[in-house]
DNA sequence: AATAATAATGATAATTATTATTGTTTTGAA
DNA sequence: TTCAAAACAATAATAATTATCATTATTATT
């Protein structure tokens, strides 16, 4: 199965899913999730939005995010130690974590490297996996420029 | 390097480690972690103590998973939807989290499995790698019995 | 095009998880 | 036993997120 960070849609947002309206605001925040790498917090979110919606609360960032992610549109990520950040990149990819500067970076790994971890989980397990999400810490390749001597 | 989820220990946490003072509210937390294979909230943790010592604060318990965690003792897990869980499996290993009961279970992988994902990650990444954890998502043995139907 | 139905919005209140503060008690070394 | 440091309980404060509600925007229907 696909290996990714897309949680199963629920029953009851199927069902607001074929009752969706277009939203200016909303189609604007998934744009911006396309385009950025930032990997954002909803509040990094909110205050782009600002510039083009001044009067844009940060509730229907919020309500919109959630949304995204619940149709696939969009991927939650939950680090620790900070707020949740948002990816447009939907297809099933890992991530890097600083704990130094607490950037999110993308990994795209491998498959044949990501194959076997899904299937020993599988193996050794007796529901059904379908997704999942690999979080790596360390120090990303700027935090060690920066600062080699503090390793 | 090793796998798991432990973050690496601050400056500043290791002058506190050296003058640590027992606490008998902080080793039956410890004591408690160590045994239970839950992956309880600090809210949970803090119910189960109350037992022992019917006045202990939620802060107090909140310091001493922080504490537990910063000097490797315990382990933090950020499943997203829910609060941080804690475990006293140090040992590096990954998790289920079920997506209907929001269960955590742990997930001793095969080594073979885990090397080429962290090789992977390492060999397309320009920073250091020092730990991984993964969260696997899907639905539990107990719930595709329960209701197998709802697949 | 006017109208009706309803989804989405902005403003804001409420909630949840977590951290910080403060005064008191416990611990362990001198 | 004394005393400073650490840990405590109680509680206030903060941050992130969700819920409520009256108004506005979007879509389907006449």
């Amino acid at each position: 199965m696909s290996k990714g960070t897309v949680l199963p849609m629920t029953q009851e947002r199927r069902i607001l899913v074929s009752t969706l309206k277009y939203s200016r605001q909303r189609e604007s925040i998934k744009q911006y999730l396309a385009m950025t790498k930032e990997h954002p917090t909803a509040d990094c979110v909110y205050l782009h939005m600002k510039e083009e919606f001044p009067n844009i609360s940060l509730g229907t960032v919020y309500r919109n995010l959630k949304l995204l992610t619940d149709i696939g549109e969009a991927v939650k990520l939950t680090p620790p130690d900070s707020a949740d950040r948002f990816d447009g990149n939907t297809r099933p990819h890992d991530h890097f974590y600083c704990t130094r500067c607490k950037r999110i970076l993308d990994l795209e790994l491998d498959m044949t490297a990501t194959m076997p971890l899904h299937q020993a989980a599988s193996a050794s397990f007796d529901g059904i996996i379908e997704s999942s999400n690999t979080f790596f810490f360390g120090l990303c390749g700027k935090c060690v420029k920066e600062a080699p001597e503090k390793l």
